[in-house]
DNA sequence: GACAATACCGACTGTCGGTATGTATTATCG
DNA sequence: CGATAATACATACCGACAGTCGGTATTGTC
């Protein structure tokens, strides 16, 4: 029939999908186990012989739409010739990609209150935060900016891009707001020169 | 022995603080219902006379923290002779509020996943974050930074305090990561100019 | 071909949010 | 002042759900 291996793989990418897009529909508390099983076509066993709990899923989950994102904010940046654009388009590019609202309630509402700041930030920081941090680095060395502290700079950019983010997903906003936003981003970076 | 009025008024209230307690220590979704009526020298009926849900429970809780918050920053706010020392003095009470890892729990971590980032959006409008639209405003009406749409900078810019309450209340975290921190907010405002 | 390991199933348990019913105390009103 | 209503709780209970455990079938190993 097929190895244990292709099998594993299988239901686990199987669960992971199916708990993915059903955490981001109705977010982490209000979706059961046996509920993510039965949808993935499974039992509540077979979950637990891949997760050892439910937390566990949710950071499986979480990890995969993390690395999503930052796939995505790195193939827009590493297109741009110079390291300014190449931060400033790595930016507009996680912000459209955190705009979708399946990526908001998983990465951006339920990941903190789940895993914990603490273990939220170390997986933010293994996906996208970290480009956030290297192009600052870069823009330093290279003299386009000033020498100064990185960290603080780069968590509140990130903090800011993550608000803009859910604020431009609530429905009433225009794309009209999703320029004023970064035309304001925009500003907000230049400000580190 | 006492009023009714007072009953009520004596009971919510020592729920509300104790739920509190409890809600900062543990989180939202570690602390049980039983337990914070026990805790509180009542039972989980009285509990439920009050408040028609968990949910409902923590809705208040957060209530009380938001406003508490937010008196602390229109208190140091306040104190400053113009508009622009008001809008940064009102970060750096924010920040420094914002800060206690009893405050933050409830208000930054569970708060936006136990209640939608839409309801907590809107607790959050009527405290802290309406003061900074307010100052935004006035420092476009007294010509001090160009007109320009108040609701993207907000939203960028509580965002950015948020993160950074949260990373700074970390351990290991100084007084000059504090200082950098500050530095690099004030920055930003200045960006507004 | 036997033994071991793995993938999965299905029934069970404890905990917890929420409900329904009962009771004592306070307020209201004729 | 006495009866009725309303309020502030307590207690017992239900259903849902995260997590556990023993068992089975399939695949890998020697």
């Amino acid at each position: 029939m097929a190895t244990k291996r292709e099998q594993r793989e299988q239901t686990s990418a199987a669960l992971r999908t199916t708990a993915r897009r059903l955490f981001a529909e109705h977010g982490y508390a209000h979706v059961g186990l046996e509920t993510i099983a039965q949808a993935a076509g499974v039992t509540k066993g077979a979950l637990y012989h891949h997760f050892s709990s439910k937390a566990v899923l949710f950071r499986q989950v979480l990890a995969d739409v993390q690395n999503e994102v930052g796939e995505q904010v790195q193939h827009a940046a590493e297109a741009q010739p110079d390291p300014w654009t190449y931060l400033v388009e790595g930016c507009r590019a996680f912000l459209t990609a955190s705009t979708h609202p399946d990526i908001q309630r998983i990465m951006l509402i339920d990941g903190p209150s789940v895993l914990g700041w603490n273990d939220w930030r170390a997986l933010d920081e293994q996906s996208s935060a970290r480009l956030l941090t290297e192009a600052l680095t870069t823009l330093i060395d290279a003299g386009t900016i000033p020498r100064q502290p990185v960290e603080p700079a780069a968590r509140l950019l990130s903090g800011a891009m993550n608000e803009a983010a859910l604020w431009l997903a609530q429905s009433g906003n225009t794309d009209a707001d999703r320029d004023a936003t970064m035309t304001a981003l925009t500003r907000m970076l230049t400000s580190l020169k």
